[in-house]
DNA sequence: TATTTATAATAGCAATACTATCATAAATAA
DNA sequence: TTATTTATGATAGTATTGCTATTATAAATA
């Protein structure tokens, strides 16, 4: 499904819309590639400009710096993964099938979007668990919310918070489920992978012991709240 | 209660231990007023230096860089807690008590430990909120972790953990309910002071808020699962 | 044909993230 | 006491990062 349709992101993300040319695609196709192997904090433009391969004065032309970028990068996922939940749950009379839809869709977003053109959603998913809480975690965090640059992540938790009180219309913590859940898949697959002690799920059998945690604590909270 | 304990922390986490003069104290004192104020991508040795005052050289003596100072910060304010945890909840018979302890003492740590000759518990507390999670997720996690780095901020998810265990000892998932609480009560108060659509919880009256929250969370999951 | 636009090529600069050297003062050992 | 180690300051230096500026050229558009 992703994979037709344009996201048009917030402006003030990009100095020049990257999506306009094939030289920007490959900014982000490859810049995906890139913070993949060797993590933001190494990344850097001049780095970037080698694999594209372009100059770093032509980036800059398109970025205001890096974090821009890594914000642009988790802007596209959430945006995906709004829509994606969207029109997975569309149609869905019960409310718990959709909230067991957004926990598969979050836990193994490359199920349900296999591939796309321009960005591996594999990378892409990896990039957001590694390095996603970078993009909000700054200084400047109130100036860029002004400039709406949240907008996504915040999309993306409004529609699995709307989910749950469709479950749960007397729940009154809907919007600090949705996002712990979502905070939590991330963590918890991060955790899984470098800091086993951290989880009690196993990275085996496509990360069923997440899900069932996940479950566990959606509904064992929302059922008490009805 | 913490005020008066020495905490020897992990030797991988600098080249000179500070706790062993004057100017390392500083260094700390310091480090964690300036981080405050200017954040941690901002912070640099040299700035560091110029308020203690001594040069970037002699910093470098004690800290192979700045992101082994921001990992030692965390290491003792995990060490802390899991030091007040223990103190707080020993010789408490309910399991429930145990447990609401532990989410009090993790909104609100300056209740519990108001202050300290050395570092600013209130202060330190926004750092763990605002960076806590760049001195884990890092491209250098495996090593870190090798070097036993995370081991205080494991120690405490490991302790409430048990808590919960005492409560429900057949709950499958007591470690990544831990970890996810933590993680959740950082998120959340960030949220609520900077993205507040995402947390239905208000600034306001303490926090009781998040704590009703995270209560709903911990019982009614461990409630279903005991 | 003229003009705008995009990119490449190149240069440069201030700040960052270190490393190295040497002098000196204080602490400790012989 | 003298000798020696240790800690710090003072200073310098280097590679990289993060970014800006200038000019040339090719392609697209008017």
């Amino acid at each position: 499904m992703i994979q037709n349709i344009q996201i048009q992101l917030n402006e003030h993300l990009y100095l020049k819309d990257p999506m306009q040319s094939e030289l920007g695609k490959a900014m982000l196709n490859k810049s995906v590639e890139l913070i993949y192997e060797i993590g933001f904090e190494e990344f850097t433009f001049k780095k970037l400009s080698v694999t594209i391969p372009t100059t770093e004065a032509t980036i800059y032309r398109y970025f205001e710096n890096k974090h821009r970028l890594l914000q642009y990068l988790t802007n596209w996922y959430w945006s995906a993964m709004t829509i994606e939940f969207k029109y997975l749950t569309n149609n869905i009379k019960l409310p718990e099938q959709s909230i067991n839809t957004g926990i598969a869709l979050m836990i193994n977003p490359t199920k349900f979007m296999p591939q796309h053109p321009m960005l591996s959603i594999e990378k892409l998913f990896a990039i957001v668990i590694n390095e996603g809480t970078k993009s909000y975690l700054t200084h400047a965090i109130d100036e860029d919310n002004i400039l709406k640059l949240f907008k996504p992540y915040k999309d993306f938790c409004n529609v699995l918070a709307s989910s749950f009180l469709a479950y749960a219309p007397k729940f009154p913590f809907a919007h600090s489920l949705a996002s712990t859940c979502v905070e939590s898949i991330l963590h918890q697959s991060y955790f899984m992978k470098h800091l086993p002690s951290l989880s009690d799920c196993k990275n085996l059998s496509g990360a069923k012991g997440l899900q069932t945690f996940i479950q566990h604590l959606i509904f064992n909270t929302l059922d008490n709240n009805k």
